[in-house]
DNA sequence: TAGATTGTTAATCGATTAACAATC
DNA sequence: TAGATTGTTAATCGATTAACAATC
């Protein structure tokens, strides 16, 4: 059912989109690029099928929240895909990324070279530890923390990467938060509260590896 | 439903276990540490929803799968659901892992302290690049990616952790396969094809900053 | 045209939530 | 005992899958 605006006409995409769609969105991308590497100008859901792990209903059926992007009969060009779904997830110009804790982790993330392909930019990074401060790796410069409100007032990014240890995490977010921050990929082992309209993506390896830890017992039952 | 075994009984622990129940189960983990921390002996399903994202409700349904756990009025004795939670993570005892793959983030991951805190030991380390071989990083002994056979049937681990090119992930992952790897972190931009049995934790910081970009864009609408 | 493949609707599946009898 | 809180069942919700008319 769409939604219906004050002026009587249905808009155009208010679905709500399921978050897991979202995330598919990334992997088709993906397999885009190298789709098109391989030489290929058109694909259909059955590629999508046999190339990733999601099938290709679950494809088109994604892609519906959006509108219409293929032809019947045919499939889809890639470039007009690749473009379509870059603009979706607001890839296709360049977004300022901060970096906050530049521990061991932040600091492989700044040479990680994924971020600016993706055209994820990361305009500066701050740490606590005033030794850090005020030189530039990987040609990121290095600020206090003290100087997130100043520098964040000029870059104005919305999202930043969160790496400092668990107990300092809520108050480094609260922090980022008055600087304009609404989304955050948050590697510290804590719980954030946000207010809404503040979007966490928490990363935890050892979550992960607790997961595969929990499968190796279990799976080998079966076999 | 629960299975009946070939001897007619009904076996204890049959059902399957919801994936996101599992994952649910290292955050269960982590919400007891700091529980303990703060001088807790006693926890109840509603101290867990007030600090971490997850419902009194799914807290119950979660450990129902696995037994019962606590006491009607009282709630639940913090260091016995440690134990057992571990258990059933099997994380009561140091898991071997290794590590393929030592670039910026494979050697950012060796000098990550959780890893230990949480049990497990990244015991080889494996490099393609000659040059880097033959040494040791944080303890960690790296060896050249042909020892990987004989290391592994010496070290007999079940889990690696997968930080390689995306273009060398499918071919790295084969090889493991071999040596009785069951179980991959996968920090590789590729979508890995396995066999029955084996599971894949796949960590993309790239996806994440895409679900993040998609969510400051829309969220902004509503407010 | 015939074959291929889309976008969408309806059916299925599975996970989350609510409610409550049991019990400490 | 009265109050608190569990474990579990039933109801709800939402995502995935299957099927197919539309169409290139």
């Amino acid at each position: 059912m769409p939604e219906t605006g004050v002026d009587g006409r249905t808009s155009p995409t208010p679905l709500r989109v399921p978050e897991p769609t979202v995330e598919r969105l990334s992997t088709y991308l993906q397999f885009l690029y190298s789709a098109a590497a391989s030489g290929l100008t058109t694909i259909s859901s059955a590629h999508v099928e046999s190339a990733t792990a999601v099938s290709a209903a679950q494809f088109r059926k994604d892609l519906s929240y959006f509108g219409e992007f293929g032809k019947p009969g045919v499939g889809y060009v890639i470039s007009e895909l690749q473009g379509r779904i870059s603009r979706i997830l607001q890839l296709h110009e360049t977004q300022p990324v901060i970096l906050i804790g530049l521990g061991n982790l932040g600091a492989a993330l700044l040479s990680y070279p994924g971020l600016t392909e993706q055209r994820f930019e990361v305009v500066a990074a701050f740490d606590i530890d005033p030794k850090k401060c005020g030189r530039t790796v990987q040609g990121v410069p290095v600020y206090a923390l003290s100087d997130l409100l100043t520098e964040c007032a000029r870059l104005n990014p919305r999202i930043a990467i969160l790496a400092v240890p668990g107990l300092a995490a809520q108050q480094t977010f609260d922090l980022a938060y008055q600087t304009g921050i609404r989304a955050i990929l948050n590697f510290a082992p804590a719980v954030l509260k946000v207010p809404a309209g503040v979007t966490v993506r928490n990363v935890s390896f050892t979550q992960e590896l607790a997961v595969l830890s929990y499968h190796i017992k279990t799976d080998q039952l079966d076999s």
